[in-house]
DNA sequence: CAGTGAGCGAGCTTCCGCTTGACTT
């Protein structure tokens, strides 16, 4: 029998250090916080010095006891949650609840999943800090009181079921803010010129290198007449400087920089890549995956040494240790890194095994010398003629990767959007080996129009790298987070199909003719970016206007510092909270009382011809609509929902009159009337009681008789394709094809089949069986 | 890879941070 018992956060991380700990040691999990404030009520005694009032959530009661009842037969109690705010709070929480005796409780804290650190750690306890409790406390309470006094205020002013809170209402204010700059950007247009020359090398051979003019033209006139002038000019090598230059690699992942990199080399989501990380954490192949810390066990550092030392040389290595430097990090774990550095990749599935590798390529690098690399930039003189422009000259750059270190295995993507075109250098490009002074041919020039690029919008992992920036949130919450404010529908996921656009093209050939025309460009195809919606954009005016402090960048910041204040001891954490409070209620108070004569984010577009009624839009309790009549000319207005893609700011009076046109009938087909007109899930069309939903991207205002039948066509012939079979036996039940695979179809209910399985085979007799199979397990479950 | 297909009302909704499990028919 153990006479120890040691709680951490993590069941996977009770596993690893049972493995440690020798057999008078059970080592047990928490499963993070045991108790917090109660789940739908405010919880927080206001005039009694902001009590919180716990409870034990439902789901964690089991727990508890069996923690419980644990701790009761040890005689000591080791509480071994993570050193930072919220690890220390569920020390505190656990010894509190589990009713834990002074003398028989120990705190301990660990920074690396480590024999050596675990063992030191069971040596040198300590007490559980009160004033790190504290500085919980007054996060947590802070954020109730914000969260569930400002997301009532919305639901009286713009719609139910609206949140707000310190985190996301600031990130949905980050993605207003860039749409709004995107708004207002004006697109430049300029000439790019590249010049295209011929140098002799050793052997007497031409070589052709690229260059880039150092300036660009306004106007097509002013990049025509340059062409035109260099037609007769001579041109020569006038500069040439090398600059060795030495590239770093990036440091260990954390959380936020893991879900960028996948993000951009793997196209995963955020969360995809948290529930991927999750598993290959569980299977023992990772270290923790939610940290903000990059820092290493020496323990790695060793490993990472031999592994290099082994397959790559001594020149490669070079042992790096890395300092946290983000906003609010609490650096309780390690940087997320394999668990063991000589396993180059894993088992499992194709996902799993490229995040993996991801990460042991990541660490590895952080652990490799710098890439050495010579930049070369070769001026080219145009002389012999007068140019409109002065210091006009071509410029070629070129780098050589003199010792590739770490980039032998990790390259870093960035954020960069610039299209490929654009850019102004030609990295890479192999430079003629000339003197100053050489001749050099022109081979060809060209001037090709560019436009100016508005600033990129989020993506989700974009945005997690700014809410770090900003000290938003914790490597817990960004993916959550991120699914809230869609889930609230203040932001959206939005794809702009790829677009082409034309682009003037002023060609210089080595004959000396001059050749314009217009070419085609595809615009880059903005995939998955974040764009608010108009519940979006009202949400934030409206407590950017009455809220201005919670709404501010550095909120998060500001009371973070007033956190650390509490948690060393300088600070009384029911007077920082009275400070806030005093500040924030009246606020509250205020914008309740307030009266609006209008709704928020409501906009006037005209009068309705018919009626003569005024037609305004706004955000009504379902969503963005249009209203024909105010409440001061009818009892009773008409309402119409806007479509996908249409916007309150922007919407016209002769589109909002249009929506008024829906459901409308088509015509006839097969004898009956086929419908058009928007429903709960979209638009639809509809003939003899059923329905078939219009895809994507089709306008259903502009669906014409003929496209209806193909629809519904179309949709018959799927729905064939749906039924597997029937039996003579019971003809309501009906074998079918669906989204989870084969099932059965009875009297409104469905039961699972096995997939893989001859279903033509299955007699009516096998299929009772399964359904009272299933019907029984499901008996089961409910008790 | 399905199915659903209002109307502008009454009552409910909501926060952030720590953790994993559910199993869709």
């Amino acid at each position: 029998m153990a006479n120890n018992l040691v709680i951490v956060e993590s069941p996977a991380k009770a596993k690893t250090i049972e493995k440690f700990l020798g057999a008078d040691y059970k080592v047990t999990s928490s499963y993070g916080h045991i108790r917090d404030l109660k789940k739908h009520d405010f919880s927080i005694d206001i005039e009694n010095k902001f009590q919180p009032i716990y409870e034990i959530p439902s789901d964690k009661q089991q727990l508890v006891s069996e923690l419980k009842k644990a701790a009761k037969k040890a005689e000591m109690v080791w509480l071994a949650s993570d050193e930072d705010r919220e690890g220390e709070a569920i020390s505190w929480h656990l010894s509190e609840v589990l009713e834990l005796k002074p003398e028989k409780t120990r705190r301990i804290v660990f920074h690396e999943i480590t024999k050596n650190a675990i063992l030191n750690a069971i040596k040198t306890p300590r007490e559980i800090d009160q004033n790190l409790v504290n500085a919980q406390t007054a996060r947590r309470v802070l954020d109730r009181i914000v969260g569930f006094e400002l997301s009532p205020v919305l639901w009286r002013k713009v719609k139910p079921q609206l949140s707000a809170g310190r985190v996301q209402s600031v990130a949905v204010r980050l993605i207003v803010e860039r749409e709004r700059e995107i708004q207002n950007f004006k697109s430049e247009e300029s000439y790019r010129v590249t010049g295209t020359f011929a140098a002799k090398d050793a052997n007497g051979q031409d070589i052709l290198f690229n260059t880039e003019l150092n300036q660009r033209f306004k106007t097509k006139a002013e990049a025509e007449e340059f062409l035109n002038q260099i037609r007769n000019a001579t041109f020569e090598v006038k500069e040439i400087s090398q600059k060795p230059l030495l590239r770093q690699p990036a440091a260990p992942f954390t959380t936020s920089t893991l879900q960028q990199e996948a993000s951009r080399k793997l196209r995963f989501s955020v969360s995809q890549t948290m529930s991927i990380a999750q598993r290959l954490y569980e299977a023992g192949k990772i270290t923790y995956m939610r940290t903000d810390s990059v820092n290493l066990s020496t323990l790695c550092l060793g490993a990472s040494k031999e592994q290099i030392l082994a397959t790559m040389g001594e020149k490669y290595l070079k042992t790096r240790n890395y300092i946290t430097h983000s906003k609010g990090a609490q650096e309780a774990h390690e940087a997320i890194r394999p668990t063991y550095m000589n396993q180059t990749s894993i088992e499992g599935t194709p996902v799993e095994r490229r995040l993996y590798e991801l990460i042991w390529k990541r660490t590895i690098a952080s652990q490799m010398s710098d890439a050495q690399i010579e930049k070369t930039t070769m001026e080219i003189a145009i002389n012999g003629v007068k140019l409109a422009k002065e210091d006009l000259h071509f410029v070629a750059t070129g780098e050589v990767i003199k010792f590739d270190g770490f980039l032998k295995v990790y390259m870093e993507s960035n954020d960069d959007e610039t299209l490929e075109a654009d850019r102004t250098d030609f990295g890479g490009t192999r430079l003629p080996n000339v003197q100053i002074g050489t001749a050099v041919k022109l081979d060809a020039a060209e001037a090709i129009q560019r436009f100016s690029q508005h600033p990129p919008r989020y993506t989700e992992a974009s945005l997690v790298k700014k809410m770090e920036e900003l000290g938003i949130g914790r490597p817990s919450t960004y993916a959550p987070t991120i699914s809230t404010i869609q889930q609230r529908e203040y932001v959206e996921k939005y794809d702009r199909p790829a677009e082409k656009c034309k682009i003037t093209r002023i060609h210089l050939g080595n004959d000396g003719k001059i050749k314009s025309n217009e070419v085609e460009e595809t615009v880059n195809n903005d995939r998955g970016k974040l764009v608010p919606t108009d519940i979006g954009l009202v949400v934030n005016d409206y407590l950017s206007e009455h809220f201005p402090q919670i709404m501010s960048y550095d909120f998060t910041a500001t009371v973070e510092g007033d956190f650390d204040k509490i948690a060393d001891g300088k600070m009384d954490w029911t007077t920082c909270l009275g400070e806030f409070y005093e500040m924030f209620h009246p606020l509250v108070v205020e914008s309740i009382a307030e009266r609006m004569d209008h709704k928020a984010g409501e906009r006037v577009l005209g009068t309705d011809p018919k009626t003569g009624y005024t037609i305004s839009v706004k955000i009504s309790r379902f969503g963005p609509v249009v209203q024909i009549g105010a409440q001061s000319e009818t009892d009773h207005p008409q309402f119409a929902s806007l479509q996908k893609g249409q916007s309150i700011n922007t919407i016209t009076l002769d589109e909002a009159l249009k929506l008024f046109q829906l459901p409308k009938t088509l015509g006839e087909f097969e004898g009956f009337p086929v419908v058009v007109g928007v429903g709960r899930y979209g638009p639809y069309v509809q003939t003899q009681g059923k329905y078939v939903s219009i895809p994507k991207g089709t306008n259903p205002l502009d669906m014409e008789l003929a496209d209806a039948v193909k629809l519904i066509e179309s949709k018959r012939a799927e729905d064939s394709k749906k039924l597997i079979k029937t039996f003579d036996e019971e003809p309501e039940l009906q074998m079918l094809n669906g989204r989870f695979g084969p099932y059965l179809a009875r009297n409104g209910k469905n039961y699972r089949l096995p997939r893989n399985r001859d279903l033509e085979s299955l007699t009516y007799a096998d299929c009772i069986a399964i359904i009272e199979a299933s019907e029984k397990a499901a008996e089961k479950k409910k008790k």
